[in-house]
DNA sequence: GGTGCAGTCTCCCCCACGGGGAGAGTCAAT
DNA sequence: ATTGACTCTCCCCGTGGGGGAGACTGCACC
C-alpha cells in the first residue's frame, strides 16, 4: 500500500493526475481511509495506469480511454483515433502550408497586402444577369443600369440589405482585360419578375472558397487575383470555379478609391487526392 | 454602420467570435450605443478582421494575433509558429505510429499484453554491484546475499521506501541466457560506505525511456523485450543504453509468480535526424 | 399607441486536462 | 508537544468560443 505521492513517483504520473484520473473514473484507489480520506494504492494497480497513460500518449482522451477500458471494441477505437491523427495531420500540414505562403510573401514581397481566409459562401436569393462587357470601366455604367431596369419592371424591390450582398463572377477562363464575359449578381429579400436581361434564381453554396481582401482602386485587383491563385496553388488546392468579386465598399460610399473594398473569392477544391490526410472530422480544435 | 448580426454574416464569423475578438481587444466594434450597448461595425473593419481570421486559420492564439497586429515582428513570430507546428506534425507522427504498432499487437498477436509508455527516469542514490551470473535463477541467491553483505558494513542503511526502485541493468549488448553480464541497483535514503563488491553512487537520470509492465513470471520477460524492442524500432527511436528490469512485485511479496509485476525500461533517443519534427517545444497539450 | 418578433445585451456555465494554490487535516519522528 | 512533510478538499485558471437564460431594443404592423 503505497500512498499517492509515492505511487505518483513509482508510475512517474502526477498526484493531480491520479486524483483526476480517479475522478473521471478511471482509476479508484485500491483503498480509500474513511476518516482521513487519504489514497492507498498498490502495485497491483500499475498495469491500468500504464494502459491509461499509454492511450493517453496516444491522444486518447478521458471518455475515449473510459470506453476502451470497458472494453468496447478497442480496435474500432483505435481506427477512429487513427482517422482522427489522420485529419489533424493533414490539418497541421495545411497550416504549416500556409505559414509558408505567408512567410515568403513577406519575404519576397516585403509586405503582406494579401492573407487568404478559407471559408465557405452560403446559397442565396439573387437576380442576375450576364454581358459581355468592352471593359472594366463599363462595370460603372452597365451596373447602374441594370439596377435601374430591374426596378422597372419591380417597383417594389428590395435588395437584401442585411448585409448586402453584391458580386460580379468571371466567367471566361482565363484572364482578359477587354470583352469580359461576366455575370452580375445582386442578392434580393424576395423573388422578382425575369426581365430579358435579368433573370431571379438561388445560387448554391459554395462549400469551400479562398477568399482575399482588397482595399483600393480595382485597377490593383489584378494583384489580388495573382496572390489568391498563388496561394490555392501553393497550399493543395485547385479552383472549382469561376472566381467571384464582392464589392463591399465602393464608389456609392466613398470618393477616394483609396477606400474601396472588394473580395475576391475563388471556389476550391483539395486537389490531393481523396483517401488520405485531411478528408476526415475534426476534433479539439475549431 | 452595420449590427453585430449583420457584420458577422459579412465575414462569415459568428456573432460569438466577434464579441469575444472585442473582448480579448483583436477588434473594437467602430460605435458602440452608450445606451443600448449594441454594436456597431463598418466594413472598413473587415481587413482587420479578415486578418485575424486568416491567422486563427494558421493556428495563432489570440494572444499571438494580437502581439501580430500590434506590429511586433511578423516574421519571428511566423516562424516561431511554424517551429510549433513541426512539432505538433511530429507529435501527431509518433502517435499515429504508436497507435499503428497497437492495431498491429491486436491483430496480429490477438491480445494488447505490452503497451510501452514513454517517460523520464530521474536520477537516484543506489548501491550498485556488477556481476556475471550462470543464469536467471542465480538472481534469486545474488540478490539477497548482496542485501546482506551491504547491511554488514552499513548496518543501519535504509533502501528508499518512498517508493523503493531496485532494478537489473544488462551489459551485454546481445540477449544471453548464460553467463549474464548484470549489474544490480537499489535505490537507498543516503550513501553508505562500498565494499569490495558494492558501490555507492548516484545514477543520472534517463531523459527518455520506453517502458513496459510485465505480469507473470520471469520467464515470460522475453516477450516484454520483445515487444519493447520492435516499439522502439516501429516509433523511430533508438536504444541509447542498456535496458532495466524493474522489480515492483515479486518473490518478497507474493508466492504465486502470476503476479510478479516487472516494468522493463529502455533508455532511447529519437532515430531521426535532427533538426527535423520532433525536436522543438510543446504547445497547447500535455 | 400598443404589440409582436427578431435581434442584441450581459452573465453564467460548459468542453479537456489537469496546474497552482489556499486552508485545513494527518502521519511519523524527534 | 512540536515539527515538517504529506495529503485532503475546494476553487480559480487557461483555450476559444458555444449554448442558453433573462432582459432590452429596434422596427414593422395594426
Amino acid at each position: 500500500m503505497y500512498r499517492i505521492g509515492q505511487f505518483s513517483k513509482m508510475a512517474k504520473v502526477t498526484v493531480k493526475a491520479l486524483r483526476h484520473y480517479e475522478e473521471q473514473g478511471l482509476l479508484t484507489p485500491a483503498y480509500v481511509d474513511p476518516s482521513s480520506g487519504y489514497r492507498y494504492y498498490e502495485p497491483a494497480q500499475l498495469p491500468r495506469l500504464h494502459q491509461v497513460v499509454s492511450l493517453r500518449q496516444c491522444g486518447f482522451s478521458i471518455t475515449e480511454i473510459r470506453n476502451f477500458l470497458e472494453g468496447s471494441d478497442p480496435a474500432r477505437l483505435l481506427r477512429e483515433r487513427r482517422n482522427e491523427l489522420e485529419a489533424e495531420l493533414g490539418k497541421t500540414l495545411r497550416r504549416l502550408t500556409s505559414i509558408h505562403s505567408y512567410l515568403r510573401s513577406l519575404t519576397e514581397d516585403g509586405d503582406m497586402r494579401y492573407q487568404v481566409v478559407v471559408k465557405s459562401l452560403p446559397g442565396v436569393l439573387v437576380y442576375s444577369s450576364r454581358m459581355v462587357v468592352p471593359d472594366y470601366d463599363s462595370y460603372f455604367e452597365v451596373i447602374p443600369a441594370l439596377g435601374r431596369e430591374v426596378l422597372r419592371t419591380n417597383p417594389t424591390l428590395e435588395c437584401a440589405d442585411d448585409p448586402p450582398y453584391c458580386f460580379i463572377e468571371y466567367h471566361d477562363g482565363e484572364f482578359k482585360d477587354r470583352d469580359l464575359d461576366i455575370e452580375y449578381f445582386e442578392a434580393v429579400r424576395e423573388r422578382g419578375v425575369d426581365t430579358p436581361s435579368v433573370t431571379f434564381t438561388t445560387i448554391p453554396p459554395v462549400p469551400v472558397a479562398a477568399c482575399v481582401l482588397h482595399q483600393g482602386p480595382y485597377g490593383e485587383l489584378r494583384e489580388a487575383y495573382a496572390a489568391a491563385f498563388r496561394w490555392i496553388d501553393e497550399n493543395g488546392y485547385e479552383p472549382a470555379g469561376n472566381p467571384r468579386e464582392s464589392y463591399l465598399e465602393g464608389i456609392w460610399n466613398y470618393e477616394d478609391p483609396a477606400e474601396w473594398l472588394t473580395e475576391v473569392q475563388v471556389p476550391v477544391r483539395s486537389a490531393i487526392e481523396p483517401g488520405v490526410p485531411g478528408s476526415s472530422r475534426e476534433r479539439r480544435e475549431p
